[in-house]
RNA sequence: GCCAGCGUAGCUCAGGGGUAGAGCACUCGAUUCGUAAUCGAGCGGUCGUGGGUUCAAUUCCCACCGCUGGCUCCA
């Protein structure tokens, strides 16, 4: 009999028969291992355990301890789900059930929609399910034999016949169901036992609104109670700092029926936008122009840019009065007005780059069922440029506004990851140009000694892009900044520079965000902070408290001169007890309270509450205090 | 847009075929207080909007508006 060769993590190499499992493998390291495996992982791809073994590999058995192997679950655990369907709705017709981040879902054609009772009465069946511990067993079938098992299944029976003829159909049964999946999953349901179905909903038939809609019930699922807890947890501390929530609590904004997916800001709320707007624009002093451009235009410009076509059903057309026609449209972003400037002078190629940026107001008509709270909205502004520059400057253009963006995350403490996107399959322009083009982005890439992802085949049909995605304070990721080369707008607006030779050339574009828009970043900021900003975003920062009536004039002269510092303070002189201002104040998520008794009034010092700390009071004169309040503002601290 | 749930005072929520309740907020009065809620009184709602059923609708039914979750991280 022939023999295989598996290369362990360690290194060594071990030879077994051909046709050797993965658990026997395991059985023979040790028996712990093998009590310990979940699945195996066979030159890359992670397998069945009782899969045999055909030839020689890089091999790894997994256990519970690696991440792998809790899609094995997840994916197991959407059978068990699907199972415990079938046993309670036996008509149910069954879609897709794939392992997702922090848990699984799965799609059933039913009757009727579930109800939170049918998913208590779900989740008491798959435990039953997974009590019985029935083994997952692989079988492999030809194409017959699936149509012939699944005859019943119409999604299914459509799924088959999507697979490819060089495909190996495989077929999973765990007690009473019957699955078309290409598997792995782990040796029995019983391997299933803290998870939690956390909802239902209506999906279309693979995500097509044209198609059928089925219902979705997630789930989540992990190998140790304490996961699963922590998780449950972790979804109640999110809810917490929903910035939805925070923005009325903390009253920085405001929706209302009569304009949906458009906020109303607050006096505070516009503060922390103006903050940041200002930020931005220190940060682009040098080297932009800020400029401003219509908010509505004649389709003639969308016609330009491609956008009347496909966008034209996102846009806001307006009725035009004189033609009786909808030709006009508030812009949906600003790159074609930019352009439309960048087109009205003749440019020397020793201005470029020519960097526009701009904070106008736009408008994209989201389908209603999108809008949510500030990261999906109707009206946002971003903080857009469009740097217009010869093909050589991209190297070097990409690696300082690479640098830009990270460093304009880091100062909320939000960390990047960045991914690249190369060319996908329809595209314009040569091989040779998105040679160059991703080799520029690629090399600015490698100068920020970041880890990146390559995302082959997802950029822009007009050019690569990078992206950058930032991770909250509690872990979550959100897409935010974009750097992406075009090709195409120089050419649909015929762009030009005059070059060395005297001659008109094609500048590139490149599109460049970082907030993405104010109003999603600003949530993103709210949860991410959980409404406690730092100093220089707080629109609140030091809040004054006289302790008694007595000292109320003393009070007000210290907000005064904070004031006049371009500080802002405000004063609580009203007629409660310190205690409850104090408290007012703390739930107000203001850094800084500053309370003025007597011995204070008399001294000119101030004693200071920092938020969150307690009442560790510190007792400085205001002259300090406003000093360390404008070093801090000064400097951008994170703290408090 | 589609599926489901929700919409009761400024906020958070209870109630339920016989014309509505709590806490907080707000107003007034008393209290002048040393670091997370002082006491008392009062004001406040055509129960999202429109229609229907009924002797009677905030409650049941329908439509609309809005909000929330979801709508391929491919068997």
């Amino acid at each position: 009999m022939a023999t295989i060769r598996l290369t362990l993590p360690d290194g060594s190499v071990r030879e077994v028969p051909a046709g050797t499992t993965a658990r026997q493998v395991a059985q023979s390291i040790g028996a712990g291992l093998a009590r310990a495996a979940v699945a195996a992982r066979v030159d890359g791809q992670v397998r069945d355990l009782d899969r045999p073994l055909t030839a020689d590999a890089p091999f790894a058995i997994l256990t519970e301890k690696d991440p792998a192997s809790l899609d094995v679950l997840r994916h197991s655990a959407a059978h068990i789900l699907a199972t415990a369907v079938r046993e309670l709705f036996p008509t149910a017709a069954i879609g897709f059930g794939p392992p997702i981040e922090d848990g699984f879902y799965y799609d059933f054609g039913v009757e009727r929609p579930f109800t939170p009772e049918d998913l208590t009465a779900i989740e008491a069946k798959m435990a039953e399910v997974a009590a019985k511990d029935y083994p997952f067993v692989r079988e492999e079938v030809d194409r017959a034999e699936a149509n012939r098992r699944f005859r019943d299944d119409p999604l299914k029976l459509e799924r088959i016949a999507d697979l490819g003829d060089d495909e190996v159909i495989s077929v999973y049964t765990d007690g009473p169901f019957v699955d078309l999946c290409r598997g792995p999953h782990m040796t029995g349901t019983g391997r299933l036992k803290h998870f939690k179905l956390l909802s239902a909903a209506g999906a279309y038939w693979r995500g097509d609104s044209r198609r059928q809609m089925l219902q979705r019930i997630y789930g989540t699922a992990w190998w140790k109670k304490e996961d699963l807890e922590a998780y449950l947890h972790r979804i109640e501390e999110a809810k917490k700092r929903d910035h939805r929530k925070l923005g009325k609590e903390l009253d920085l904004f405001l929706f209302h029926p009569f304009a949906p997916g458009a906020a109303f800001w607050t006096e505070r709320g516009t503060s922390l936008y103006n903050t940041l707007n200002a930020f931005m624009r220190e940060l682009q002093r040098d080297g932009y122009q800020e400029i401003r451009t219509p908010l509505l235009y004649n389709k003639g410009l969308w016609e330009i840019s491609g956008h009347w076509g496909k966008y034209r059903e996102n846009m806001f057309l307006v009725h035009n009065n004189e033609t009786g026609e909808q030709d006009m449209s508030l812009k949906p972003m600003n790159c074609p007005s930019h352009h439309l400037l960048y087109g009205s002078a003749k440019h020397s190629y020793k201005a470029l780059p020519i960097r526009y940026s701009t904070y106008d107001v736009l408008h994209r008509n989201e389908v209603s069922g999108a809008l949510s709270g500030l990261t999906r909205v109707r009206q946002f502004a971003q903080d857009d440029c469009h740097i217009y520059l010869m093909e050589s400057q991209i190297p070097a253009e990409v690696k300082t506004l690479t640098r830009f963006i990270l460093d304009y995350y880091t100062t909320f403490g939000l960390k990047a990851t960045l991914k690249f996107a190369t060319r996908p399959e329809q595209r314009i322009g040569s091989d040779e140009m998105w040679d160059r083009a991703e080799g520029a982005l690629r090399a600015a890439l490698e100068a920020t000694g970041l880890p990146y992802e390559l995302k082959e085949g997802d950029g822009a049909f007009y050019g690569p892009k990078i992206d950058f995605d930032v991770a909250d304070s509690i872990g979550r990721t959100w897409q935010l900044g974009t750097i992406q080369l075009d090709y195409a707008a120089p050419e649909r607006f015929d762009l030009t520079y005059v070059g060395e030779d005297n001659s008109e050339h094609r500048p590139v574009v490149i599109h460049r965000a970082v907030n993405g828009s104010f109003e999603r970043f600003i949530a993103i900021l709210i949860e991410h902070f959980a409404g406690a900003f730092p100093l220089w975003l707080a629109p609140e920062q030091v809040r004054v408290l006289p302790i008694a009536d007595g000292q109320a004039d003393a009070a007000g002269q210290v907000v005064a001169q904070l004031r006049n510092a371009g500080i802002r303070a405000t004063l609580d002189a009203s007629n409660n007890t310190l205690n409850y201002r104090i408290r007012e104040g703390e739930m107000a998520k203001v850094p800084y309270m500053a309370v003025v008794g007597q011995r204070e009034a008399d001294a000119g010092t101030v004693a200071i509450r920092v938020r969150g700390a307690g009442n560790k009071q510190e007792i400085l004169p205001l002259a300090d205090f406003q000093a360390r309040l404008l070093a801090d503002i000064g400097a951008r601290a994170l703290k408090p």
